[in-house]
DNA sequence: CGCGACGTTGATTTGCCTCAACGATTGTGG
DNA sequence: CCACAATCGTTGAGGCAAATCAACGTCGCG
């Protein structure tokens, strides 16, 4: 398991008082599978640091499709950046897929840690630099490949989700329906 | 025109001092119509803020397809975000549509801005947040609206865009080819 | 003028979706 | 501990949105 203080210390160094006034700033909270953690509708309060387990988050469009934005499992941050930066109600869900341990960093406490040491707002700044490239490789990835390519990066960005992942929720992510998705992967194995 | 230290202005508030020595870090360039200032395979330098004119980030697929990532008109920031970071080389282009005047602003003066003046590593922070928002949303609404859907949401986003660009390349953004954008035009003024 | 990029339109194809039916697995209450 | 429902993955038939290919008119520009 990769803590919360590890996965910092990747970026930047904080001391041993620092890593403490963080900590007493957040919660630990455990979920068992299937717990929604945030609704659609709802305002993100908080910033979430998973210690293990697995979470997504996803939108449900026309009350029917499910769209997933990510997956989040040990040493991934997750949350519904829009509502938390605004503080309005967000339209992305967050659910657990497998039991986890999660840190609650509340937004209000990020906020003031960014004064206390700012330290922190160097480590979030390179946090969701990395993020943001991520999405806009993925935005082009979904403009410029087939499905088939995109499974087959995906398997090789995130080898350990597919056996996590129920597949109707890979193909979700990929873009595609659960029934295309099984077609399309049993074709794949025909080669 | 929205000067640089205007838009920084908005996010947080700097001394004359800080105003002076940000200047300084920063290269003003004025570049022609068509001009590529940066190419897919180079390592970017800079970050590059729009004073006027308009330009746009793109990729190239199997040499023939462009899908263009980003416009930017006066006020707007743009750049090759992972070859910037990484300082590899990159797979973007970036083109000047209209004549332009561009505030460069080197990668190492930007760090070192970091650094001499904190307040900026916050304004870059909030910066990176939104276009992230940005990019997840666009995201979510290419797996989840139709052309139709993508171009009316466009339409509303960047009115003044869709006189000043190209009709291809807002056919590359939307994610469609130029032959089915106008059609889908047509049928749309029909109603 | 003549070339090259752009936008339009039509005919055809295709990647992916929709709907529907069916086994396998899971889990839940009696 | 079983029965039943619910969810999941699979497979097939048919449909549609968007791509491809090709031809043509227009405009800006050297």
């Amino acid at each position: 398991m990769q803590s919360i203080l590890e996965n910092i210390a990747k970026h930047v160094a904080l001391t041993p008082e620092e890593q403490e006034l963080l900590l007493s700033k957040t919660i630990t909270q455990h979920y068992k599978a299937k717990t929604v953690i945030l609704n659609a509708g709802e305002i993100c309060k908080y910033s979430y640091f998973v210690n293990s387990g697995l979470l997504r988050s996803f939108s449900i469009n026309d009350n029917i499709t499910e769209h997933v934005l990510q997956f989040a499992c040990e040493g991934w941050w997750i949350g519904d950046m829009y509502s938390l930066l605004t503080q309005k109600p967000g339209n992305l869900f967050i659910e657990v897929i497998e039991d986890a341990e999660v840190v609650l960093l509340p937004k209000e406490n990020q906020d003031e840690l960014y004064h206390l040491i700012p330290k922190l707002e160097r480590f979030f700044r390179i946090l969701i630099e990395n993020s943001l490239v991520a999405h806009q490789e993925r935005l082009m990835d979904n403009l410029s490949l087939t499905a088939e390519e995109r499974f087959e990066k995906f398997c090789s960005k995130y080898p350990t989700l597919i056996q996590r992942v129920p597949q109707k929720q890979i193909a979700s992510y990929i873009g595609v329906t659960p029934e295309f998705f099984s077609k399309m992967k049993a074709k794949m194995l025909r080669k």
